[in-house]
DNA sequence: CTAAAATTGTGTAATAGTTACACATTTGTA
DNA sequence: TACAAATGTGTAACTATTACACAATTTTAG
């Protein structure tokens, strides 16, 4: 039995043929919260194969580049977006999951404020879908969204992430149905106060919604005390540090 | 700005210099539990940089292989073992991880039932190490093994999964100490059992220890009804699925 | 054979967290 | 001005978690 770390075998064999060398690209999965429902951000393909299916945004790795920055470049390029949340869930690589040849895809989710961000994407072939309308994506797309779908529902169990989703000022009515949305349940509403008071997610901006055609809201933003949780938390999961 | 989806416009353009063609691994943390503690497979770096310290077991993709594949592949080289739990973790692509050129991994961890495999490692460099002595390990070695165990501690709060870390038979001595050694706290044995025997996930098999100094405890299996459930999930998460 | 060491097996009370549930109040609109 | 729509609020029942102690079983040492 060989006894050696084939790794460490490895330079300067860069040729083997025993090893693949494989294009590797990142799939960005991009979550918008509107009109009462998950939305995530899509594109057509315009591969023939896949000739009127959306596709999730994505671009092939870059030389000088690792899959964090390649996601970053993805979402600001097309979303002119930095500064969003973004996580990493998992890597595919069945040999047939490209029609074009081998590319492993390590695919990240993303959480964006639509508002914010709507005059970007009015000029070009993006748009927004809702997710529970969804099938038939293009590639394995179908795949990689329920598995991010299923990591963010996991996530926002523990996490207080879903304010990203959000814009900075937001009424507990929108947070409800930000939860329902993503969790495609019903809560109640007592419960559902109580619970974030007490975690003390929220900061009372004293402050009351407009535009709604109802009784108006009290305003709230997240209280960034919980911004060193989710650091500790990316530091230890972060590739450059350690 | 370009409309296109890059990955659309793949083939056959696989020699453009501005895609990493790059050489792709995977990283197995293989854990198994012995002397009330947890321990982690580890093969001693060849690599002349590297001299004298520890490396996870890994190896480089093949052409006809996906990352599954590989570790499936790389366990039953290294241990001999098949059938063995398996999840995948976590991608790491920093530029300088491995110092024979571009290598991007895929970190895998693995539960084994240590006693069944000692046959395996008695010839050669492979040793168990216990997790929470190690560090100085190889290449970014040190921060895979810890985003392993870090998921490794959530998944065994929902999931049913320790059971691959013990013999077929076992005590709930045994597994209170193998839960204890992963989460690195103490635990009320009054409280553990109850806990145990609500979640339904114990069969008690009637029989008691043998070779202790001490009044032998009762011997349980696990209750294979919550196989469906990892399945289930398993499904869900894999690439050939869905 | 007996006593000591080690560990098993067992229940209850206190606390904390989750769930279910209804009505008066505020605002906008017709 | 009254209707529609949504806000804001508290309590009781239930469930889950924690803290905690003692008698019984087995092996080992004397």
């Amino acid at each position: 039995m060989a006894t050696s770390h084939r790794l460490d075998m490895l330079s300067p064999s860069a040729q083997n043929p025993n090893f693949l060398k494989a294009l590797v690209s990142v799939d960005c999965v991009i979550f918008g919260f509107a009109d009462n429902e998950l939305k995530v951000l899509l594109i057509k393909s315009d591969l023939e194969v896949y000739k009127n299916r959306w596709s999730l945004l994505g671009d092939l790795l870059r030389p000088n580049e690792d899959l964090e920055s390649a996601s970053y470049r993805v979402l600001k390029e097309r979303t002119g977006l930095s500064d969003v949340y973004l996580e990493q869930v998992y890597t595919f690589s069945s040999l047939d999951r490209h029609p074009g040849g081998r590319v492993i895809t390590t695919a990240y989710y993303s959480l964006v404020n639509i508002k914010d961000h709507q005059l970007k994407l009015s000029h070009n072939e993006l748009h927004w879908h809702p997710v529970n309308e969804l099938s038939n994506l293009a590639f394995d797309h179908d795949k990689i969204l329920q598995t991010c779908l299923e990591r963010l529902r996991e996530q926002i169990q523990e996490h207080p992430i879903v304010f990203n989703l959000l814009p900075e000022k937001f009424s507990l009515r929108e947070l409800q149905a930000l939860y329902e949305a993503i969790l495609n349940t019903k809560m109640d509403r007592r419960n559902f106060r109580k619970k974030f008071f007490l975690m003390d997610w929220l900061i009372d901006l004293e402050e009351l919604e407009t535009d709604v055609s109802h009784r108006p809201g009290k305003l709230y933003r997240f209280n960034s005390i919980h911004l060193k949780d989710l650091k500790a938390a990316e530091i230890f999961s972060s590739e450059e540090e350690l």
